[in-house]
DNA sequence: TAGATTGTTAATCGATTAACAATC
DNA sequence: TAGATTGTTAATCGATTAACAATC
């Protein structure tokens, strides 16, 4: 692990980073200094300078960065070489939404499995994949041993689905529910999704302005 | 303004109390100390009883907060007995899930019209709006004054959208586009969802355990 | 009243920004 | 070499935590 611990301001910005570095290097760019760069992104050179140095030493004084080789450093610090088996639990709206919109690929990972509980959606399509049953959970995890889980299930069913995966191996969650899934569990880790607090968010800074 | 301004920090804490309080409140509790509720949510007493204490005096010494009216107070401050009348603009796989999944009423919104450029979809249902073509847009906007819009256009679609809604008058934006919005036009706020980079900050969590 | 818990000030901690020597 | 720009240390700023007087 290249330095001790990364703050959590520093993890969130990684990925913004490697957007802007994919489309520069899309444009044509070769090089770009911390002070271009900064400008582009609305951020200060200095906080570019300090965020990458906590990784190593990415940059050429005199010269600035590589685009190409330090967005392809940051991919790597961000896991986005491997492909983490992933599965899907609940194929709602939302569930089905996100297995068709996002590209799990270019994110580090592969959408191996969807589960639901709803007899009239089982055993449909979904991409490349077929709905299974949700008794299937427990043999399709001994088998292909997914690692990382999307949690579009109802609030109610999210605590026992985690759980329950938790004890068939999986280390992250990509939760969408409402639930606040927090892990005491040593080694467990999880992105909550808030789309409600969000909305709420924006909210808040309508009724702001409008005061 | 209840107090000039409030950090991001505060604010994006605020929702997650009111779904907390919410709980609370469902589930019986009519008083809380900022101790008991800094355990429930893993937070600190100290920073709660600060974060209320931006808006005003909620609590009462020797007694704590009153749960039902603390909630009722921060559900005003983030403008939640608003209806703010809001428009989807996409209505693909995610636009869809979006309008369908969301509890619009319940976050300070009003989602009163659907547009997307597609002919395949234009005219069907979605909940109980009939989606409509883009070139409805304006005509719409003069009528129905939206002041808030969903985006879940293609990344290329997001700039020139974003700025046609601002000239009818669009003064919120919930981007769910790849796109970087960011507002430099006074005035108009965005809340941006990436989910992509949601999924890369759970590739990066799951890189830096297992090394 | 005595006990509990707030509101608020002061202390600490961490993150961002500024500055500059190192060096390409 | 001279100019540019990094890597890194120091200064500043802001957010969190601790402490405690006020008061219900």
């Amino acid at each position: 692990m290249s330095k001790n611990t990364i703050s959590n301001s520093v993890i969130r910005r990684l990925p913004r980073y490697y957007r802007f570095l994919g489309e520069l290097e899309n444009n044509g760019y070769v090089r770009i200094s911390s002070r271009e760069l900064s400008e582009k992104m609305g951020l200060t050179a200095s906080q570019i300078r300090q965020d990458f140095n906590c990784f190593g030493e990415f940059g050429q004084q005199g010269y600035g960065y590589n685009v190409s080789d330090l967005r392809s450093e940051i991919g790597k610090i961000l896991g986005l070489d491997k492909k983490t088996p992933m599965i899907l639990l609940g194929v709602g709206n939302l569930g089905k939404a996100i297995a068709s919109h996002i590209d799990f690929q270019s994110k580090g990972f592969d959408l191996i499995g969807a589960f639901d509980t709803n007899e009239e959606i089982i055993g449909k399509e979904l991409g490349n994949l077929t709905i299974k049953d949700i008794s299937e959970l427990q043999s399709f995890c001994s088998e292909h041993k997914p690692v990382a889980a999307i949690l579009c299930v109802p609030v109610n069913a999210a605590a026992s689905a985690a759980s329950q995966l938790i004890s068939l191996g999986v280390k992250a969650f990509w939760n969408f529910t409402h639930y606040d899934l927090r892990m005491e569990y040593d080694g467990v880790i999880v992105e909550n999704v808030h789309l409600g607090d969000s909305l709420i968010t924006l909210s808040y800074g309508l009724n702001s302005i409008e005061l």
